[in-house]
DNA sequence: ATTATTTATCGTAATATTGCAATATACAAA
DNA sequence: TTTGTATATTGCAATATTACGATAAATAAT
């Protein structure tokens, strides 16, 4: 892509589409899914979950990562990730937020 | 990117996927947000409000419009862009759906 | 009919993403 | 110390995204 000009918006704004976008691909949904439903997992069981080679998934932890949506502890010589609840709960907060301020279609519009 | 092999995800996977990443840029961040405020608006106003082109901006209501975030309606020569509702509404209730099933922290782990 | 206004599309440059093989790194086990 | 196991990084090819100027298309206004 080109540059995006993430200065002329609001902190919030660029924070919250870091987290869209980590979420915005399936595999790393996929990810996100598993994590939940095993609670908390090492990498090398999500390369067995997924049709992704090691590399792939070791790029998509990474991404998963910088946004904040997964950590990692060092597990032996795996590393355990898990879901940072936080980070869920605060992108959770904005959806609501935003949500609940959309009113009813208009009758003049759409 | 190289292609993403979504054949291999669920169909709700990559639909919301599609949803995430149509979010995961500041700038439609910022149109869903004007358009929640203004409770609908004309494109030209969108233009007026943020800090591109507007070729720039008519490719990123493309992208919303794509993932069914906003409809846009014919009105004269102008064209009314609102929220479609239900779209944020289905993605509410994943992200719900996510966030209420993440346990606490485990204490032999992260 | 001509001109202005509004939005979409095309073409293009710069950059990012996805995916993988190969390799590096780090620790465990023997 | 050597070998195996687990994860990260590098380098590459293919493709997608972002941004913009220029232009097209469609309607409104004159």
């Amino acid at each position: 892509m080109g540059i995006s000009k993430t200065t002329h918006y609001s902190k919030k704004q660029n924070d919250i589409a870091i987290i869209a976008k980590a979420m915005g691909h399936p595999a790393r949904l996929a990810i996100i899914e598993y994590l939940i439903k095993v609670d908390a997992c090492i990498c090398g069981d999500i390369v067995n979950a997924l049709p992704l080679a090691q590399a792939t998934i070791s790029q998509h932890l990474k991404e998963l990562k910088n946004a904040h949506i997964i950590q990692g502890n060092i597990e032996g010589n795996a590393i355990c990730y898990c879901i940072n609840k936080s980070t869920i709960e605060k992108y959770k907060k904005y959806i609501d937020t935003i949500s609940s301020k959309i009113n009813s279609p208009l009758e003049t519009c759409c």
